[in-house]
DNA sequence: AGTGACGTTGCAATATATTTGCACGCATCA
DNA sequence: TGATGCGTGCAAATATATTGCAACGTCACT
């Protein structure tokens, strides 16, 4: 019943100890502590429930795509003919599984599917496009944008109220 | 000079690690080295060294946005009228600074931003759009599209070879 | 009001992980 | 050949995370 976050109480900790994290998790329990005004043991014992009960959904380092040679980032929108479920699952599975896509939502109006997709070279993606899109038989149309300026990037969800 | 990741020669003990740090960063030392057959020491200096030559950019806690009440997440393309680059800047700034905006994009093509932001509700997407779009005159158009499934999130980078 | 169950806290002790000092090995290059 | 630089592992030192425990508050129910 607590796999994937339905309701969860957060209280004000909660929410501070989560800004931390989410700017930086290798801050110590202790500084956390002194931060939000609790003992370093309070706080790993609210960390740790914050795992269990998927609030935490991972804790990861962030890389810069240019370090191990994704130059390029492009936007990738894609519309398939057909949208029954099993074709959707397909596809969204064949997205996901494609390292070069980072990440993938599938969303309402004109088209389907909005990809955002890290490569080396532009012939890398033309590559890609083969198997990806036109190597799908349920893929109608893809536009593709290049991205000139990844002005703001990351994982971080900013509190409601503050 | 070594701000900005320029070149970085990382060796095949340095993508591991990374490929390791990018699923969780919370491994130990001890059991990074185990997996790609060095010392802990050796792991936590390599470690170091990517993260003062900036290839390991930031160490994060990805929270699930439902957990905070974000449920909805949008997609924006943004286009402006002007494209100065004073105007443009100004743009990113309005953009990066806002706390719903999760990631930004300045990117080629007909549009000129790309945004992914998360929302509470659809009224609160539609409040930040007076602020972010009509109440900004460069703003020529926006196309809003809602996202129904986050198929893959995350930031994660994929190694090129591999 | 009294009482018991429950959940959370801080402190102190313990376990675990990170960091540093040091000597060695292995390249490159004069 | 010998000096230099860089990275390594081991072991010790340091810092951090984790657990046991007693105490406190809240709530429901008597």
């Amino acid at each position: 019943m607590s796999s994937s976050t339905g309701r969860s109480d957060l209280d004000q900790f909660d929410l501070a100890i989560l800004d931390i994290l989410q700017r930086d998790n290798t801050t110590p329990q202790r500084v956390i502590g002194e931060a939000v005004n609790l003992s370093a043991p309070s706080v790993q014992r609210r960390i740790r429930r914050l795992e269990e009960c998927g609030v935490i959904e991972a804790n990861v380092s962030v890389i810069n795509p240019v370090s191990v040679g994704r130059t390029i980032t492009v936007l990738v929108e894609v519309e398939v003919i057909t949208e029954t479920v099993e074709l959707i699952a397909a596809a969204k599975q064949s997205f996901a599984t494609c390292p070069q896509v980072q990440q993938c939502y599938y969303i309402t109006g004109n088209a389907d599917f909005f990809l955002v997709m890290l490569v080396s070279t532009m012939a890398e993606y033309e590559e890609l496009t083969k198997t990806l899109f036109f190597g799908n038989n349920n893929v109608k149309r893809f536009r593709t944008t290049v991205v000139m300026d990844r002005v703001k990037t990351g994982m971080a969800v900013s509190r409601p109220d503050a």
